[in-house]
DNA sequence: CGGGGTGTTGAAGCCTGTCAACAATTGTGG
DNA sequence: CCACAATTGTTGACAGGCTTCAACACCCCG
């Protein structure tokens, strides 16, 4: 169950045997959580640090006018900042999306692991980095690009990070598959659109050719075109080693 | 010269004397960087870490058809991720605002002093998280709130930063004033606006009388109108301990 | 079969972008 | 210290992206 996270980690630093292990029993301890539930919530004080091993996940923000703001798709593999536990309230929620599988690490326990483990310590601060960038590159789509161009990007970067969770499928006409279970409201959540909007969108896209949504499901049909549509650069996700699945994908960049 | 830094930690971790004098040893070699200078540069591989003792500067990202985002102020205190130098690439661009005075510590010395010393360690990780949070708090901006509030907020955000330095004047008639070298085709690429609708935004604050900003300096004649308008919460930049002379400023909340 | 969540459509209007010209300010060199 | 150039700020008219409101279609689930 733990494949996802090791994948990722892996896309950065190479793990021996004994690190994964260690992985492992961190995570032994699981927790189901359903769809439209808390996984974390805002005014919280953190206790252990959330980590997804299946499902979907989104990070969001509500303003007083009571709309509200996604700052992060967490798939599998993603969890919350290992020192999460130097703050003293959470400032955001975290809700599952789809049926998550979490394991909640105890701060100590994941602290240990990294002091005596410099490959796991290195792996959790590239995790970091990368979250960050990620949340820059958030910015830049929202601040500007536009909501056709917006959509795009967001799709492109789903697709990477399935792609090195080796999560993506790929038919024998080229389209991929990929799991995407977001409704269009919580997709216009997400990038700063009116659900209307980010309907009418997606049927640009789609008559487009260049995907199909819905299901629960994302096809890209065309994956360099919807490149070519967002501007993605996957530079930022900073893939190190290619010898991982997303091999193929950073190819076509 | 490492003032401010040592006031932003303060307001998260207590420092001993002894910590204190290890910063001043990792950024005593400093160097003057011009406005609209690079600091750091998309592509480059990292080398040490730089740390913002004087002055402003912004990280950002250009895109294909020539724009800009801003995704980050820095003002004094502020600095890249400590451990900056697992990354391969550098995937944005930092350049100065305003004339900065910038300590590059080498990836290595910081990562032993941390290790040697729990409580910069603590400090450290705590402004990563702060950075993070402030991100989040971007996005949610950029994403959904209109031209007005989302110059608001950025705004009332500057002025609590610069609240923690102390770097906040308040005059007699209780304006606050603080330097905010920021043109406004500058706001314009943080805010996600045009130069020209960030003017007409400018004015509208200024003709209701709640701002003043030109002449590289902000005046907020209300800040609790501007917290109005923001819809602004400080919470999202975990200021722990109010001892500090942050402290009159998170009253107003 | 019914009901709630989700997706779709149309019309009207506002926020914001674009273009283009001009004013004000700053900086520089003579 | 002034004159000129370059940058920055301001304004108007117009267009376009996006929102809002509201109604309706669809689909999954009990």
């Amino acid at each position: 169950m733990i494949d996802s996270l090791i994948r990722k980690l892996e896309s950065a630093v190479a793990l021996s045997h004994a690190s994964r292990q260690t992985l492992q029993d961190l995570c032994s301890k699981t927790r189901q959580v359903e769809a439209r539930r808390y996984i974390l919530r805002e005014g919280d004080a953190p206790h252990g640090v959330p980590v997804v091993l299946s499902g979907w996940a989104a990070r969001y923000k509500l303003l007083a006018g009571g709309s509200r703001q996604i700052t992060a798709f967490l798939i599998p593999g993603d969890h919350c900042d290992r020192d999460m536990a130097l703050l003293h309230e959470i400032d955001h929620s975290i809700m599952a999306l789809a049926p998550c599988q979490i394991a909640y690490i105890p701060s100590e326990r994941l602290k240990e692991a990294t002091e005596a483990d410099p490959d796991l310590a290195r792996a959790f601060a590239w995790c970091t980095l990368v979250d960050e960038a990620i949340l820059r590159a958030w910015v830049v789509n929202v601040g500007r690009r536009e909501g056709y161009e917006r959509l795009a990007h967001l799709m492109c970067e789903m697709h990477m990070r399935m792609s090195i969770l080796d999560l993506v499928e790929k038919d024998r006409f080229g389209a991929e598959h990929l799991d995407f279970p977001v409704t269009q409201e919580e997709l216009a959540d997400t990038v700063g659109l009116t659900p209307v909007h980010t309907n009418r969108v997606l049927q640009r896209l789609r008559s487009e050719g260049v995907i199909r949504f819905g299901n629960r499901r994302l096809t890209i049909f065309d994956v360099k075109a919807l490149r070519q549509i967002a501007g993605f650069s996957p530079n930022y996700l900073h893939v190190q080693r290619t010898a991982t699945p997303a091999e193929r994908v950073l190819e076509l960049a």
